[in-house]
DNA sequence: GGACGACGTGGAAGCGCTTCCACGCCGACT
DNA sequence: AGTCGGCGTGGAAGCGCTTCCACGTCGTCC
């Protein structure tokens, strides 16, 4: 009888055992070896530890597909970027989410995927991924104004919290970090050092931390009285040569400038660079903060004063607030904002 | 009785219509539909036309995992980046690899899922990942020599392609740039710009291509009949901060080094930081060629002269070999090990 | 004009798993 | 001593899909 079973059912693939094997093995039912597995506390402590043996014996894992067919669940969250630009892919802030969302789902039984969405097409490929039922939940990052996905994975009605705010403030569960708060108090700083022309290098306007960072900038000047001057602000793409050529511009515009702010530390690397070449000490002659606190802040010639983000923690919460969702024990649309800390070193 | 069918299967998940209520709405068998879904010629157009209609209109997506239990296929691959060091995910040549390989299975039905393993027991749950089937085939990358993931998937048996050639010279396919020719054309150069003592900043010599691009440096001093000296070369670790690091130590060991070979191009950038700092002129006094052709490469200040690798064509053959054994066309192991090509700028 | 393929279709089995339900066993009540 | 409840277990259904097989229904060939 029982090696009929076995030969039925094991045929095609010798090296990926099943449920029923082991069950066989272990003088057992199915039901029993599944809740052996799903660790079900209706299981005598001796069936379980013949279970245990034969799943051992057999390196028996479970079949993911035919489980989450049943359950359907998968274990899996993404992570998308949607990000056209792949240079920025290498931002050591998108690293930073990356590696941190992954070292805080090492603890858990989530497996992380990551998904790259270049443009329309891309997105929908990642919608229908997500509509297909490979995922449990998404965090969306790098959102543009006029991503698409945000609208896909709603309809799609997966778990989704957002890494950044929504560009139109709609219902959506988001952790972002305090960029406007963070930006104001880089601003006040350089202005708490007698600079009287304090430009701006700002990142993409068509992202929200480009935004941000940039309201951030203008309210406090605003604050501190100073008439808002086109001239002192210039669009960077968050890139080291996005930067450096930013900074040239500016420096073409307002020669008088003494300080700037600068949306992010790429961009700042290759400002410092444009204003060596052209000949300005940092920061006697133009004081320069940057944002983010990447590792080459500490290094760079010299070394950036900075805001830094609390990158843990926004991992930290990014993974709390989907996890809560995928259990569905979530309230709607709750949101998370980080406060930034600003990091002095010698560049300002 | 349509009704009731309907009923019944769609209970639980009414935004996700099933194969059946296509059916039922079409008015054919779920057969049928099956075949219309994965466009199996043995259809009349009339049908055809029929359950395409219904697909359109109840927006049916076919569940991937009732699919992949029954076909053993997912249509996903996954990327692995077994990397303890978080800041190397930033790194330029790992950001091109993943945009590389995600470009060429946009115009495939394959998606790229991209994992991380900074430890051992990261590294476990990809294999287990792996074992569950939830990937048809395996891109590694970024193998240090104790790395046990090569022997972990060779036990699951799922398709593997690494990116780097293995360390131990074992029997698996891989695709590699051609590490060793380009550093020994580097250095070449470097010689014949009339340079008498040019150092190494290598890798991690734990990486592959740490390794090749040194041996081909010693190459080349060898065959221009230098003896080879310790003083020369200095290890470093593939980023900026780490080139910087190196550069200084290595200005201490040989203060007469007029040329460097560096082996990556954020370590190159952190070497001329390092050199600008030290008061020598590059390349007046100290020429220098990096590896890579990172986008810094061509505005960092002085633009570096570079080792570019292929990466268009080596990510073309990555998912070429992996596409072929995961059909099971492919041989045992093939290889490929694309050119490099010197490209020169003004640091050298 | 009758047998024979080819072709489109539907029925049904089965992929590996979870989970509901029923069953039998035991100790603990009345 | 008889009944009851709880507990561990096995049987069986079913998740949504693919695919084998059998079954008409044609057009075609001798």
């Amino acid at each position: 009888m029982a090696p009929v079973t076995t030969e039925l059912t094991s045929g095609a693939r010798p090296g990926v055992p099943t449920l029923d094997q082991v069950a066989v093995l272990a003088g057992v039912s199915r039901a029993t070896v599944s809740r052996v597995v799903n660790e079900s506390p209706r299981v005598s402590p001796e069936a379980r530890v013949v279970v245990q043996a034969a799943i051992e014996q057999l390196r028996y894992v479970p079949n993911r597909a035919a489980r989450s067919l049943v359950t359907r669940r998968t274990d899996t969250i993404a992570l998308v970027l949607s990000e056209p630009n792949s240079q920025v892919f290498s931002d050591p802030f998108f690293a930073g989410i990356v590696h941190g969302v992954s070292a805080a789902l090492a603890e858990t039984e989530l497996t992380l995927v990551l998904l790259t969405a270049r443009d329309a097409r891309e997105q929908r490929k990642i919608a229908r991924y997500a509509r297909q039922g490979h995922v449990d939940g998404v965090v969306l990052m790098s959102l543009h104004s006029e991503d698409l996905l945000p609208d896909m994975l709603s309809e799609v009605a997966v778990p989704l919290v957002l890494c950044g705010r929504p560009h139109d403030g709609r219902e959506v569960a988001y952790v972002d970090a305090d960029n406007r708060g963070g930006a104001r108090v880089a601003t006040e700083h350089l202005l708490g050092l007698g600079r009287r022309r304090v430009a701006a290098l700002t990142g993409p306007m068509d992202l929200i931390a480009g935004v941000d960072r940039h309201a951030g900038w203008v309210q406090a000047l605003a604050d501190a009285g100073h008439e808002p001057d086109p001239a002192l602000v210039v669009h960077g793409d968050f890139t080291e040569a996005g930067g450096e050529a930013a900074m040239v511009r500016l420096l073409d515009q307002a020669p008088d400038l003494d300080a700037v702010f600068v949306a992010s530390d790429p961009m700042a690397v290759g400002a410092l660079r444009a204003l060596r070449t052209a000949g300005r000490r940092v920061p006697d002659d133009v004081a320069v903060v940057g944002f983010d606190d990447a590792a080459v802040a500490a290094t760079c010639d010299p070394p950036l004063t900075t805001v830094a983000q609390p990158l843990d923690r926004m991992t930290t919460e990014l993974v709390g607030l989907l996890r809560a969702r995928i259990a569905g024990e979530a309230g709607p649309a709750e949101t998370r904002t980080c406060p930034t800390r600003l990091v002095r070193r010698a560049s300002a």
